[in-house]
DNA sequence: ACTTATTCCATGTTATTCCATATATTCCCA
DNA sequence: TGGGAATATATGGAATAACATGGAATAAGT
């Protein structure tokens, strides 16, 4: 399976357009998809995305829990009700959503950010201070020892 | 497997085209190879790079870590947004992204490093204090009597 | 009918491919 | 072992193709 790999930041226009990066535009194409699912992360100020498969893997989670259990019913709801799906127009641009826009505190760009099977979005400063707080935890765990 | 061996310098124009050297490039062809992964690397102001099986073997140490856990999320973010894919164009060249340029510092020219199954890519004077380390601490090691 | 959403175009910009030449390497034969 | 020709590489620039982006036109919904 191809991968989204690297970072693209796009421009957001007044109306909430903005075109998919080529490189990831290619790789949902030759998978099949015409769309695009994003979930609002729980974690950060970001938005997950990926065509079908990323909606068929957090169900696959789904189906692992017990039907009638609370958890079941939060998680379906998250899923579901937290789920935008971004039709990818003839132009390859996807209009982001209210809740997305403001979910990521997203003004007039979007980073695309690779994540290998999913990509997620986020307003390019806060992914930059994301990414070195990344950086900066992988160091510490190397300095201590504990990996590589 | 064939390993990348030696160092070369190469220019870059101010596209940001540099031609691989042809030692690596035959490896890289001859593992189906057409594109080169090339990852900033969080130690120095180098770039990890190399074929396919460059990812895999991340991917590899990704797969032995819990899918939940914090550690994996940011292990994952740096794998896949760290990392940019290069295409070797039809003359044997690839484009620097500005990413790359940036962390490492790279001007009119950037030196290819064998590192056996990769190779690193560096700013020439900056790779040039990093080997008189690497020798320093290497004869250091030696004269405490540990090795040799 | 008015608003909102979607599609369609236009165009400047960027990226990619193609080509040309200079330089270096290799190979072959004298 | 030296040419010297043939081949491969490096490198810049030009031509071409994609892409990004804004706005207008059309369609849909209320």
């Amino acid at each position: 399976m191809e991968r989204f790999v690297s970072n693209y930041t796009k421009k957001v226009d007044g109306k909430g357009r903005v075109s998919v990066p080529p490189q990831f535009r290619t790789i949902l194409q030759r998978s099949g998809d015409d769309q695009i699912y994003a979930q609002l992360s729980l974690e950060t100020h970001s938005v997950i995305a990926g065509g079908a498969s990323l909606l068929a893997q957090l169900e696959a989670r789904l189906e692992r829990m017990d039907p009638f259990s609370p958890e079941y019913d939060d998680w379906a709801t998250h899923i579901y009700a937290d789920n935008h799906a971004l039709k990818i127009d003839g132009d390859g641009r996807i209009i982001l959503t209210d809740a997305i826009v403001e979910h990521a505190k997203i003004k007039g760009e979007v980073t695309f950010a690779g994540r290998g099977a999913s990509f997620h979005l986020w307003q390019p400063e806060a992914f930059e201070e994301y990414m070195s707080g990344v950086r900066s935890r992988i160091r510490d765990v190397r300095a201590g020892g504990q990996l590589s």
